[in-house]
DNA sequence: AATGAATGAGGATTCATTCAT
DNA sequence: CATGAATGAATCCTCATTCAT
């Protein structure tokens, strides 16, 4: 019973890599399987079908990501901690670092890729759920004065997509630096704020 | 032969469209055939593969993306025109802007998704070439004390990220206020201005 | 065009072949295809699905036995021709005899087999109507006092059961002579008349 | 081991319920053994292959049948008691009667479907015993003068296609009523007297 | 030059059978 | 002995590509 918790997460590791080496589209249940050290049979045994093993990963990591982004500083969606913005979007900040540092397979799957084409309804209400955390933290922000007026929503997607272009560059070889980082979050933290 | 040309622009169309509904591997040239109202046969005439045709559609509207950025002031790589960076950086801006309004699917395809798998040596180099230019314009602003110091492929990372992530989520729907794109556009100058 | 119809007639002709040899269930589309001398690809050119095939061949031979039986006299279900109801039972028997003996195939297929897996509405529909074809011209013999009381539905099964045992007892090699037909057509007679 | 014996009965149970409903070829062994209650590797124990289960239960209840008509009285196939046929006739007739309906499933799965696929040389040789006792008892009312003249095989084929006929109306909801089997037997009667 | 039927390798999924627990 | 997870060949079906018309 274990040793079946220990397949399962063989295939989505596996499932994982391929994917976001391949695409979703892009890779075959038997290139997975044989990553996985499994037999395609295996494969469906643990996940009914190729789409609910990619709703799966993409669910396991989206989730994950949002743990490490928002759950161990009081601001989770609902707060509104003592903190400053400025703190906590720090903590936000070098929350997604850690995470695109420790799992950066996982975080060019989230948030390089289409995946439109398989996510199911629950999937989708995760991402949304995750976004408006974002969109909260901005908006506290506004109601203290440190970050600037306008529509929440883009101030989440700029700082937001600017992270993830940091990332992908990373992926790609660059900004390797640590005084980047350090740039990195004070110039995403001036397009906040002022 | 103009009858050849518009097959030919047909054919490039329909595969910009269905590639960026569905991905180019979740994509079947039968589909991609009848979108185009042509026969499936009748892409073999003018793409020698699935493949090339993917890259011809790349390199169309990647090309057609540098051409809108940087073409029609000085600062074509090489250059560096006379203006203030402020205002190079606006007309950059508003170019990405303009290129993600009206062709709102290749900038989707261009930015959205993982080309990886198929792309060849040209299309590759033909991004370097873009990002470079990107690079370079940060470099005169630092130079000129407009821009704050950093690696420039950061900063670029930052920025252009920022712009991918608004095309996201107005392609998603939101941030349709024209108040949206001056706020965008300010954000993103102080993110890289200091 | 002819040829393409010709192609989706060697498909339905090899499906009947090794659907009744070998069940629908127990046969491979690509064993099928190669009786059919064609590629696996192809069959799905003309039938969207081995259910869909499946009942294609069904209804093509179970319509064609309804036309042979009934179609050439005046007794098609509506009517009550003028003949003598043993007439016309003969008619209706040599019919059978005569498709069976041209298409001993499509016979076993239709009634050595279960279908119940496969069958759609439609396919199911088409068997009910020729059932009530057959009733009524049991209904007819009772009013003309030809046929013997009792439930027209209960003849009609135990009428054509004793077709279908005879047809199975000749497609294992028995009952092969010429008299043996005479027999038989006089035998059920007698079970439906007195 | 009384246990053991328990387990295999209720694997042949299950077999025969699911192979009538689904067919031998259309039925997959965890299904059945789901419907059995125990697991795939316990059927494994008890018979050798799918093949194997296959014919045990075609012979165990071909033997059953076989039991039911004609070893309650003396006329199990070498023999020939002193009854007159027509009253022989009557026991065999009901004693199909009785084990169509204590049985249904049994006789739907040996009597409407085709097993040439799996059937071993052991159970062919039960079905043509079985036969060959059929057409004794019509040799002998032949002998008595009590059947008609003609080949027995045909007569068997004859009679018992349209037993099979029968119970597969009432298997698809008619011919329930207890008139219906007075006037069936008679009629078959009929059919081999006149 | 365009068509779309045909091809068959390859993809997702199933299933009879095995074997470690 | 029973279990059911694992296996991988076999199944149904798809799809990039070819080619006769």
């Amino acid at each position: 019973m274990a040793e079946q918790q220990a397949t399962r997460e063989a295939v989505l590791d596996a499932a994982l890599a391929v994917f976001t080496e391949h695409t979703y589209d892009g890779t075959a249940m038997s290139v997975l399987a044989t990553r996985a050290g499994v037999a395609v049979g295996t494969i469906y045994r643990h996940f009914p079908s190729k789409e609910a093993l990619g709703n799966a990963v993409y669910r396991q990591w989206k989730a994950r990501l949002a743990a490490d982004l928002f759950a161990d500083h009081g601001a989770d969606g609902a707060g509104g901690a003592g903190l400053p913005v400025r703190e906590e979007f720090g903590l936000v900040w070098r929350g997604m670092l850690r995470f695109a540092a420790e799992f950066p397979d996982a975080f060019a799957f989230l948030e390089l890729q289409q995946h439109a084409g398989y996510l199911d309804a629950e999937s989708v209400a995760l991402t949304e759920r995750i976004d408006r955390a974002g969109a909260e933290l901005i908006i506290r922000g506004q109601r203290s004065g440190e970050i600037r007026a306008g529509d929440p929503e883009v101030l989440v997607a700029l700082a937001y997509g600017a992270f993830v272009g940091l990332a992908a560059a990373r992926r790609g070889g660059g900004a390797t630096g640590a005084g980047d980082l350090a740039l990195a979050e004070e110039a995403v933290w001036d397009l906040l704020s002022r």
